[in-house]
DNA sequence: CTAAACCTTGAACCGCGGTGCAAGGTCAAG
DNA sequence: CTTGACCTTGCACCGCGGTTCAAGGTTTAG
């Protein structure tokens, strides 16, 4: 398979795929004669496996970290449990964060309905936000 | 006042002042005879507008443009208000993405450990990922 | 034979919100 | 007079996940 091949078959852009092989998340390909590279089914393996781990929130170090252990014969189960918690945790606390801002956000627009634009001085900038300080 | 006075005041570096600067989020200052800016209290009013603005999820471009409304004699009510309406509703999207993420992980937590480590095989990577393709 | 569609490389660029560095000028205390 | 703390400028750099560009070589269909 060339590159286009196997980019259209994930989804992908080839661009996407050669920028993936030089972070470490997919091998050096064997290349053709005419320097093309060529695929084989476990390449398009690996790309889904990225995409999988990309799609559970890891980020691309992180999954080169699991290709890294799989690469020295390692099973990564272990790290990758790490990895989840540690994820599933950092999803947790942003929630509350996006919890707490929305809050917010809904008390400024419920207060900006009472608030006369007529009253909203050069010096606040904007009464709106000055309001919460 | 000079920009570490207000830097110190507002609990926030000196270059990040500059920065600000330079992206229009506070006037160009006075300048001393020596060349150093020289601020009152309307550059420290306007700062804190800005990080208040910030933490109400708004972006630098988002609040610049608040104050380019301000500048141009305008009053930004009605902007500022569609801007947090926008905003809360990127929230809104945003937790319930994170929502889903949370129960993704959270089940391939929980199934991980019920897979044992002697049956991830090099062609998954790691079988706790690959199973949720 | 030619044109389109594919492939190669290296490098720069995007938004975001700053941070850091180099190379100087200035000012107050001791 | 020197030392240290402050100030000035401009430019490069950080992580993140790519995208875009330039300047070529190759292959395939008509």
């Amino acid at each position: 398979m060339r590159i286009g091949e196997i980019a259209d078959a994930e989804g992908v852009s080839a661009q996407t795929i050669r920028f993936y092989e030089r972070k470490g998340l997919l091998p050096q390909p064997r290349r053709g004669p005419n320097g093309y590279r060529e695929y084989d089914g476990s390449t398009l393996n690996q790309l889904r496996f990225v995409r999988g781990a990309q799609s559970a929130g890891l980020s691309l170090v992180e999954i080169a970290s699991i290709l890294d252990l799989r690469g020295e014969g390692a099973v990564p189960c272990e790290h990758v449990q790490s990895l989840l918690a540690t994820k599933l945790h950092d999803v947790q606390v942003r929630q509350r964060e996006l919890a707490a801002l929305e809050v917010e956000l809904a008390s400024l627009i419920s207060r900006s309905h009472e608030l006369d634009p007529a009253d909203c001085t050069d010096q606040q900038i904007c009464h709106i936000i000055a309001a919460t300080t």
